[in-house]
DNA sequence: TCTGGGGTCCTAGGACCC
DNA sequence: TCTGGGGTCCTAGGACCC
């Protein structure tokens, strides 16, 4: 039997700024993009608990967040310092477990079946690990505890703020049934949509459904659908390996299609990330542009040279991508400018 | 009413090679 | 006239996550 716990920071990127700015505490605090007065074009990245009581929430468009509360304290992202306080989390987990996983900025499972025979004695643990957390990186936490990570990550979800909560293997099944299967960990819109229209609403409906009518309507992600409803998930915690691609996007203050504000945007993003992989000492062997479109519609393009150093490649490549790919001359909402194929050569002399 | 900026993984077809 | 099976790489699109 394991012991997963899915520890996950609470409020983030606000909370970093209230360590510096404690007053914050007590105000509606957002994270996130300019909102212009309301004409900002970004989404809440994180607000405080000050703020929810106001209905805001993340993700929501910025200019929202504006019109229900205009005197709330709007802070732009911090990147670099918010980094600096996940790497910290990162070393106190790192002191009560073997294996961390990193999921995101702000998430990190561990594996404790080795260190804990009981589960009574997880709960002991995951208050000690959120204490350490709060004393020594001064930020809150939430934790959840089961034997996988997808009825951990559920776990957490109903510990917040601020809680720990353990979700035994037997009480699994039953600790999701009523939920909607959107709100399922590995579940989004479009499926729960797909799953709707079948007559699924729920976790408990969904894992009546025999594996072969989901296989006939979904293919091998059938599978994974019964296993999610049925609260399996035998994936194992695993340290996360070096990025496999670094991308930079940008929205555009209006829709544009015109050609040089498009082409001086595709140079920017590439010579910001062209600078990163020096910095970072790492080349790169694909270089890829996305588009979004007015309507939301996407399509990305690529092309892979042999593996390279020179950042000039990117903005060349990309450059002449969007040439070969602009046809219909659409209005363009957001560009990025994306490479993989990742290699480090800090340990190697030269690729040339 | 409006909807970021990162990422990951999966699928599917075609090219190419043995 | 008929033409395999396996493997890898590349491109594009889609879904999901925070």
């Amino acid at each position: 039997m394991r012991v997963i716990m899915l520890i996950d920071m609470d409020y983030f990127f606000v909370a970093c700024e209230e360590i510096k700015r404690p007053e914050l505490k007590q105000k509606p605090t957002i994270v996130g993009a300019d909102p212009k007065e309301g004409k900002g074009r970004g989404v809440v990245m994180t607000c405080n608990y000050a703020a929810r009581k106001f209905g805001i929430h993340s993700a929501m468009p910025i200019s929202q967040a504006y019109k229900i509360k205009p005197d709330a304290e709007y802070l732009p992202m911090d990147y670099s310092y918010y980094e600096s306080k996940s790497n910290e989390v990162f070393s106190i987990i790192k002191t009560f477990a073997e294996k961390v996983e990193q999921v995101s900025i702000d998430e990190f499972f561990i594996d404790l079946s080795v260190t804990l025979s009981e589960a009574s004695d997880a709960l002991e643990y995951a208050k000690r690990i959120k204490e350490a957390i709060a004393t020594r990186a001064k930020l809150p936490c939430s934790i959840g505890i089961s034997e996988n990570k997808l009825i951990a990550k559920m776990a957490c979800e109903k510990a917040k703020p601020s809680g720990i909560k353990l979700v035994r293997g037997a009480d699994a099944k039953s600790f999701i049934a009523k939920m909607k299967l959107g709100e399922l960990y590995g579940i989004g819109s479009k499926t729960e949509e797909r799953l709707n229209a079948l007559g699924y609403t729920t976790a408990e409906e969904l894992a009546k459904a025999s594996i072969m009518s989901l296989m006939e309507n979904f293919g091998s992600f059938g599978i994974e659908l019964h296993n999610i409803a049925n609260a399996i998930d035998e994936s194992e915690v695993v340290e996360a390996g070096d990025a496999k691609s670094i991308s930079r996007e940008q929205t555009f203050e209006s829709d544009t299609s015109n050609p040089a504000e498009i082409s001086s945007s595709i140079r920017r993003l590439a010579s910001e990330l062209g600078t990163e992989l020096e910095s970072k000492k790492i080349s790169f062997k694909t270089i890829g542009i996305k588009l979004r479109y007015s309507d939301f519609s996407e399509s990305l393009h690529g092309r892979t040279i042999r593996q390279t150093n020179q950042p000039g490649q990117i903005a060349e490549t990309a450059l002449s991508l969007f040439k070969e790919n602009s046809e219909g001359r659409r209005k363009i909402r957001k560009l990025g400018v994306r490479v993989s194929g990742l290699t480090s050569y800090r340990s190697q002399k030269s690729l040339f």
